[in-house]
DNA sequence: CAATAAACATACACTCTGCATGTAGATTCA
DNA sequence: TGAATCTACATGCAGAGTGTATGTTTATTG
């Protein structure tokens, strides 16, 4: 329902149309799978054509890039939001992961980003994505301890991927009705286990 | 080329054909996504037709759950070849490690077993497969060194997961050209930090 | 050896994806 | 400002894939 059919530039049109086309694209990709989610399914929730989908988009799986990565800057977004600054390399570290679990609690999201993402965009896909948000952040933090003395020196790259898969695995845990505790405790254990005992 | 067809027993009949389209279903499914492998695919390479196929499988995710739990128990098998026993709690923890990644470089083994896996059988289906096989190695060893007291007290499932997820991360970062040496770094300090200092 | 069931092949209906073509609205420029 | 052009979107079509219903052959049962 248009209350006004006023003239609207191209590029308004454009743009709306777009975050329409995610928007809805991401309600369903979190109720459903990729797979078993229809692009006319998508279009006909949206209220518009797949000519509309093929026209801002090459094809299905661009359109659940875009939806991906609309996904990961609003966890990274949640994750921000909720990072007091001031605070210790560990401790930053924590509230970091915490803050991670947290936002991966929003329904559907966890399939979204951990399972249909790395299946459809593959691994090299979604690293690319999430290093563009949420890992940038891990990364960085882990690079501060380092060079602060606190922590272990490793590969900083292959350190980041694999906490990154940690917290990923206990989000997918979480979901799936394991208690946030436990996943925390092993969670800040990993984390404790690489800090240097000054 | 069958040599000599003479009369077979349906049971051995059904055992052949099945264990052939595993087999071939798996060469693909290593070659190609599970998403651009398609049934007439498989039976073509299999010189046989889609009837059989659905006579045997439900459906296409059910032959893809075969071939998945073939393949955990493959490399479970792997492990367990490389495992010389007799070692003490935390370096049979590493050389587990250590052999699942060197298992895991089968090519296609990946993406089969960490991306398509759990995106078509879900994270539930793929634990429920390498809970009998893989995994369940890893939570005994788990178990077995923190009842020694070489380990801290933790919780088991948590623990066990997100260990696997990170090995599971490392093992794609090799498929993906990272240094196994790396990898194998984080792993050990990983392992090590949860180790309790005699 | 007739009857039944299992193993497999063939044929069909349905759905999806991607593209090609058509149309309305916006932009450009004389 | 209005014709030409381009962009945004809709409609229609071709190819492919999945699952099922039905047909045929081979094995099993009594």
């Amino acid at each position: 329902m248009q209350e006004r059919l006023e003239r609207r530039t191209n590029r308004d049109r454009s743009e709306a149309m777009r975050a329409l086309l995610i928007e809805t694209a991401r309600k369903l990709f979190a109720e459903k799978t990729y797979a078993e989610t229809g692009t006319p399914e998508i279009v006909a929730a949206a209220g518009v054509t797949r000519g509309a989908l093929y026209h801002h988009f090459a094809d299905k799986e661009a359109l659940f890039r875009a939806v991906a990565e609309h996904e990961a800057a609003t966890v990274a977004a949640e994750i921000e939001r909720a990072a007091p600054d001031g605070l210790g390399p560990r401790e930053a570290l924590l509230a970091g992961s915490q803050a991670y679990l947290e936002a991966m609690r929003a329904p559907g999201r966890t399939r979204l980003l951990l399972l249909d993402g790395p299946a459809v965009l593959g691994r090299a896909g979604m690293d690319e994505i999430d290093g563009r948000h949420g890992n940038r952040t891990l990364r960085e933090g882990l690079a501060i301890a380092m060079r602060a003395g606190a922590m272990q020196r490793l590969p900083l790259a292959a350190l980041t991927s694999q906490l990154a898969a940690a917290f990923d695995r206990a989000a997918l845990a979480v979901d799936a009705g394991s208690a946030m505790a436990d996943q925390m405790e092993v969670v800040t254990a990993l984390i404790d286990g690489l800090m240097l005992d000054a």
